[in-house]
DNA sequence: CCGCAAATAT
DNA sequence: TATATTTGCG
């Protein structure tokens, strides 16, 4: 008996990958206004991935180039020596769209908290942690704000009542907060002493190719794009509202919080499992790294 | 700069 | 409407 190296997702041993080892995983942060802004050329006239721009409404962008990736980072100019903070004041100054945390991103995120640990996961050295270009201190910080009240919550609740329905923060932060459309029966299991089971690898079929082409996507051959459908919460759009797998904390009613059917939507199906004319799709993509 | 609370946008 | 993200304050 060695020790073997064991298959546990669950070890908390995440290994801190380096920023040139996480690269594959930036999100193109940069709007087109940004990228505007930045006399750069603009990958493509639609938002960018992983952005949504204001824009929402018209999201019928055909391509998704997202290559060349603008180094706003690095400027032309070149001011070597002066403006350490200062960079480009312009690409902070300028308004960026609302941040889509993508499952990726946020796995990410964590990666980076599980590492720095909870004493130094301060947004800042989380943001340079995680090496993602356009990511601000003020997203992360945000960000770390929902995490932390999402964990409390977590917390408070497994500590009263039946075995934790999963193993709790890794699956469902992971999740993102709670914005995924991926379901299965094994998710909603107890876990009997460590034995905590991941499942993170089911979702991952050759899901695309819905609408338009998004043959851009070839230069990033690992990278694949997965539609996450979501519907606007219309008043009439009962029977299949959001599978929020994790507490609401709404500081309003309280109430209120419907448990839709458990979209068992099978290895194949995504995206069209519900259908509803006059329901709005947000098309999410983003792209799967190296990661998990 | 960090954390929290409120405001605003979607 | 609720949720997500942003913005302001201590």
């Amino acid at each position: 008996m060695i020790e073997e190296e064991e298959p546990n997702w669950l070890t908390r041993r995440e290994e801190l990958p380096r920023p040139e080892e996480l690269m594959p995983l930036y999100q193109s942060l940069i709007t087109p206004d940004l990228a505007l802004a930045f006399d750069i050329l603009t990958p493509n006239p639609s938002a960018a991935p992983g952005l949504n721009a204001h824009d929402t409404a018209a999201n019928h962008h055909p391509a998704q180039a997202l290559l060349g990736v603008p180094d706003f980072e690095s400027p032309n100019h070149s001011s070597p020596a002066g403006s350490g903070s200062g960079g480009n004041e312009l690409a902070r100054t300028l308004k960026r769209p609302r941040l889509v945390w993508t499952p990726q991103l946020h796995k990410r995120f964590v990666d980076a908290v599980a590492h720095l640990g909870i004493k130094n996961a301060v947004p800042k050295t989380i943001m340079q942690l995680m090496s993602v270009d356009g990511l601000t201190r003020e997203n992360v910080a945000s960000h770390l704000q929902k995490y932390r009240l999402y964990l409390k919550r977590m917390q408070g609740l497994s500590s009263a009542g039946p075995p934790c329905p999963m193993s709790a923060a890794d699956a469902a932060t992971e999740q993102l907060f709670a914005s995924t459309p991926i379901h299965n029966p094994f998710l909603a299991r107890g876990a009997s002493g460590t034995g905590q089971e991941s499942f993170m690898q089911f979702m991952a079929p050759p899901l695309l190719q819905h609408h338009q082409h998004i043959a851009a996507a070839a230069s990033l051959a690992q990278q694949r794009f997965y539609h996450q459908t979501q519907h606007f919460g219309s008043p009439m759009a009962t029977g299949v509202g959001y599978d929020y797998g994790f507490p609401t904390m709404t500081g309003g009613s309280g109430l209120g919080m419907r448990h839709s059917s458990p979209l068992a939507v099978p290895p194949n199906s995504y995206g069209e499992g519900i259908d509803s004319g006059s329901r709005r799709r947000v098309l999410t993509l983003f792209p799967s790294g190296s990661e998990d």
